[in-house]
DNA sequence: TTATTAGTACTAATTAATTCGTATGTCAAG
DNA sequence: CTTGACATACGAATTAATTAGTACTAATAA
């Protein structure tokens, strides 16, 4: 039985990353992109892709004979719900520690953090 | 045979946690605090604990009969291993896509920001 | 002294995640 | 028509993560 839980594993993420990026895609594509990166069976492919239907990620069509898999929600929508999920597990809910260890790890600086508020805000 | 590579679970983040807010546990004290939360074996404990061991995440020394084990990283030097897995896994390396979804979603607000830069720069 | 308690060591079972093989069907080229 | 390419369905093997059981030992309470 197939677990409960609907969080992206790190390959289901590999996967959705490439779906969202093409719109959409077939077994094949994915299987032909992943190819270069590591060796990988396509049927292996074709069973990630189809958990991540079950799962709600996917939603499929049939195309000539093959499937055509799409995005069922957006990108920004999903990567939110893991950086939730992550901010839940890591820091018990709050962002603020999150920002500080970024800032202080210089993965940010100050003038980043300026331009993005600037530029959040002007998208408003 | 163990995984090779050496990122924390999430159920040894939980248990790294409460090690690292107490400075040292035992394996006891770490097994009833998860009692509280959720039905778990005395010996579930152990063996997580003897894996964060293997791992390199926690030092033992014998006091009296049982090990006390202590954290053998900080805290804040392993949660930025973590932080910086997860925005290479989901953002591909780069940090400023995290903040702009942060400060979007709402979870940070300017004024966050900006005491956060604040502080940080005081720091030092 | 004996029985109980509290600990570890070692092994194993279970659940989740990832990968793959085989059977089968359909289409198109020859 | 037959063969090869390419697709899915289904089942299963493998690897990783999590949880737990049993045997044994040392200390201690009765």
């Amino acid at each position: 039985m197939r677990p409960k839980h609907n969080t992206l594993t790190p390959q289901e993420l590999e996967i959705m990353k490439l779906v969202w990026q093409r719109g959409a895609a077939t077994v094949r594509d994915v299987y032909e992109t992943l190819l270069e990166r590591r060796k990988i069976a396509y049927t292996s492919v074709m069973t990630m892709m189809k958990i991540l239907e079950t799962k709600g990620y996917l939603k499929k069509r049939r195309q000539d004979r093959a499937f055509l898999y799409r995005p069922a929600h957006p990108q920004n929508q999903v990567i939110r719900g893991m950086i939730r999920e992550f901010i839940d597990r890591v820091f018990n809910g709050s962002a603020e520690p999150l920002l500080v260890h970024l800032v202080k790890s210089r993965r940010l600086r100050e003038r980043d953090l300026q331009k993005i508020v600037r530029m959040v805000e002007e998208s408003e």
